[in-house]
DNA sequence: TTTTGAGTTGTTCGA
DNA sequence: GTCGAACAACTCAAA
């Protein structure tokens, strides 16, 4: 007697631990495990796409050689797989953004034209989007209510996942890997096992100290998981089962958080993903002309002459990954200093980033244009001299990134342009004091007031 | 029902 | 140098 098998189709869950939907399928039967490699994908930024790569390479040698690589549209690919080696059900977790939600709906249409069906069961987040909710049923707009309510309902325990039974037929064969598209980014090791390593070697070192030193980018404070989480080589579920309720501890809680708020938002209102969660914000007077574009290229490039500026754009673009802080401290610059659209820059970041999440990074430019989510005011505009003596107090950061700021004292590293005709350093491109003043009377416009 | 207080990430100014 | 106030506006929940 043969049974038919399952297919497993993964996507943003390239593991096999704590995997729920890879649990549901490896009790349902032998499982063929399969990838897409949508089209789609190929327009998304190199570092990103050859981080995906090397983490499927890994998961297939897990698996012992059994993952199918396919090429094409999944709306067509995956009803045809499961059609030719009979399978019933294709499992997989649940997407939440924009194009997965639209592009599963039609997954699952086309398999039951085939009287198959598309089993969806957990998904990348501790709690799925919508499933906080106020009182009224509607969704939160504000973090921190969010946060408590996300909290009450919890999320279960890491999954056991039975050792899959895997499937190779003749009918499927793998389409082979795609050469890696030309990244010149140093990237983490990509892998399930080098996440947990890191995470190990965070908790150790930095975890308990989280609340104090998450904020200085020159120290090696921040858990850099978030590529891991991007691609679910590992889920929020396996670290939130390791914390406590110590400040620190609890403190990384909130960050894991902020980014399933976001990924909320994003379900409740897709249409942000690159417009204004803010209509109003819609009149705000922006810059766009050829100045601009010279201005917004010379940010691209680190040529701003703001050392944290143009430290944390040779960081992205060399590594795939920015410290947080510095993340804002640059969309600040390019928004309120630049008076640019954030979407230039959040385009930018998803081009370079190896975590870009579309609902974390474009939220998170959002909430610093004063466009999103922030229920903080617009006034609050990042000092680039101020902000970076604060949380670079040695300049070790500006100096691991622009190398000319390497004899530069450390009062005047953060403001190079004070050492005068001394300045090793590019001249500022605007004056902070005068564009902060600018971008307060714009705002001021927009409010009528 | 209305009021009240608090809200990730800040800066500047004047005492 | 340190401190508190002012900067604007809206969400949300508790009183």
């Amino acid at each position: 007697m043969t049974t038919s098998p399952v297919v497993m189709w993964f996507r943003r869950d390239l593991r096999l631990a704590d995997n729920e939907a890879l649990s549901r399928a490896a009790a349902s039967g032998e499982v063929l495990p399969v990838f897409v490699l949508d089209p789609t994908f190929t327009v998304s930024g190199a570092p990103r796409m050859a981080f995906m790569l090397r983490a499927l390479r890994k998961l297939d040698q897990e698996m012992g050689g059994a993952l199918v690589i396919l090429h094409g549209d999944p709306r067509e690919v995956i009803p045809r797989v499961a059609k030719s080696v009979g399978a019933r059900e294709v499992f997989a977790a649940r997407d939440f953004a924009p194009y997965g939600m639209k592009r599963d709906a039609e997954v699952a249409k086309a398999l039951q034209a085939n009287g198959a069906s598309l089993v969806q069961c957990g998904s990348a987040y501790a709690v799925e989007p919508g499933t906080v909710r106020k009182g009224d049923g509607t969704p939160y707009a504000v973090f921190t209510p969010f946060y408590k309510v996300w909290q009450t309902v919890g999320w279960p325990k890491p999954f056991d996942v039975p050792k899959p039974t895997w499937v190779q037929s003749p009918k499927v064969q793998c389409e082979g890997f795609p050469d890696e598209p030309e990244c010149s980014a140093t990237l983490p090791e990509a892998s399930a096992k080098a996440a947990m390593n890191r995470w190990d070697e965070f908790s150790e070192k930095a975890l308990d100290r989280y609340y104090d030193i998450r904020n200085n980018p020159d120290v090696d404070g921040t858990s850099m998981l978030s590529p891991y989480l991007r691609f679910g080589l590992v889920h929020p579920r396996t670290l939130l089962a390791d914390l406590n309720d110590t400040k620190s501890q609890a403190h990384y809680r909130s960050e894991l958080c902020w980014r399933e708020f976001y990924a909320d938002v994003l379900f409740h209102q897709p249409r942000t993903t690159w417009e204004n969660l803010q209509p109003k914000m819609n009149a705000m007077k922006l810059d766009t002309g050829a100045k601009a574009k010279q201005r917004f290229d010379a940010w691209c490039k680190g040529e701003t002459g703001y050392p944290i500026v143009d430290a944390g754009m040779k960081q992205l673009v060399a590594t795939g990954w920015m410290h947080n802080r510095v993340r804002m401290i640059v969309a600040s610059f390019l928004v309120k200093d630049l008076h640019l659209p954030w979407q230039w820059g959040a385009r930018f970041f998803m081009r370079h980033l190896v975590d870009g999440d579309i609902a974390s990074n474009n939220h998170g430019w959002q909430w610093t244009a004063g466009t999103g989510t922030d229920a903080a005011p617009y006034f609050r505009i990042f000092n680039p001299v101020a902000q970076g003596e604060k949380f670079d107090p040695q300049g070790t950061y500006v100096r691991t990134w622009l190398p000319q700021l390497a004899d530069v004292a450390t009062n005047m590293v953060h403001q190079p342009w004070e050492l005068g005709m001394l300045n090793p350093y590019v001249a500022p491109i605007v004056d902070h004091s005068v564009e902060r003043d600018e971008s307060l009377a714009r705002y001021k416009a927009v409010t009528g007031k």
